[in-house]
DNA sequence: ATCCAGGTCGGTC
DNA sequence: GACCGACATGGA
């Protein structure tokens, strides 16, 4: 659970202790705790419909082994599994997802999450809970008015152009997230493209993280790195053609085996593997 | 100071 | 099509 929300899917989950995570979801203010075997849930709502909005983020429908054994085709991909074990892919808001991966270009983890964190304080909901106030994600609707220089002040730099195109072009009809939802990949992938500030790799995060295409296979630095040194001989290698190589390696549930990868190498930097993988 | 971070865009060739 | 520099920001 904890790996899930600091693995890099979600911005706005923080960690509240050793096994203690809090985060909103909708306009719920969520707070978990992980025991050895349980997962208790804090929030302002009956504990039936915590249970059913949980069940829903975290995909408890998904018969997770079995996917991992699908796309566990070599020793090496299989130590990254091991080493992230427990790993999974959430279900987020598709516009959450869309527009906090055009905020993560050319960007790192932790200054996404501050610029994400200002976004909801300056035009989301407040939501009061437990004396603290905490915010909602803002809808397109509420970012389409605004003028792009309000997000440059909130330190977007050169995204806040499209985050704000993002939220119009979704705001108005002319990209559509409820139909995007229902095509296959490849459609999928080149529809959402048409959006402002997403290329070939936002693309797959948010086909991924917020539309459950496990088939779509993000490439960012890491993975580029990982994928090069693992399959390619540490050779130059294009992005769509590592794209290729891991939906034919690892299956129609390759995004799994990028998760692992990229989890894997983010947490074991220095060793690159060769001590966490034999 | 230079490099890097879950890259994309608009211009060239 | 494929290459290429510009693009904001902040931490190392």
């Amino acid at each position: 659970m904890i790996a899930t929300l600091e693995s890099g899917q979600v911005f706005r989950w923080k960690k509240q202790g050793p096994v203690q995570m809090r985060g909103v979801l909708d306009h719920c203010v969520f707070t978990l705790h992980q025991g050895p075997l349980l997962l208790c849930a804090e929030a302002n709502l009956s504990s039936s419909a915590i249970r059913s909005k949980l069940s829903d983020f975290f995909r408890d429908e998904t018969d997770w082994p079995a996917l991992w054994r699908s796309v566990d085709t070599d020793p090496q991909i299989g130590a990254a599994i091991s080493a992230t074990r427990g790993l999974r892919i959430l279900r987020q808001d598709p516009w959450e997802c869309l527009a906090s991966f055009i905020c993560s270009s050319n960007n790192n983890i932790r200054r996404i999450e501050g610029m994400i964190d200002r976004l909801c304080r300056a035009y989301g909901e407040a939501i009061s809970h437990g004396g603290e106030i905490f915010f909602t994600f803002p809808r397109p609707e509420h970012l389409s008015c605004i003028h792009p220089d309000e997000l440059r002040k909130l330190g977007f730099g050169y995204r806040a152009p499209y985050v704000v195109g993002a939220a119009r072009q979704v705001d108005s009809g002319e990209i559509d997230l409820g139909v995007i939802a229902r095509l296959p990949y490849e459609e999928a992938r080149e529809r959402l493209m048409q959006t402002q500030g997403v290329g070939e790799k936002v693309v797959d995060c948010v086909l991924l993280f917020g539309f459950g295409q496990f088939e779509a296979f993000p490439v960012d630095v890491w993975i580029d790195r990982v994928m090069r040194k693992l399959y390619f001989r540490n050779r130059r290698v294009p992005a769509a053609k590592i794209r290729t190589f891991a939906r034919r390696h690892f299956g129609a549930y390759c995004g799994l085996a990028q998760q692992a990868l990229f989890h894997a190498a983010r947490t074991f930097p220095t060793l690159t593997f060769s001590g966490v993988l034999k």
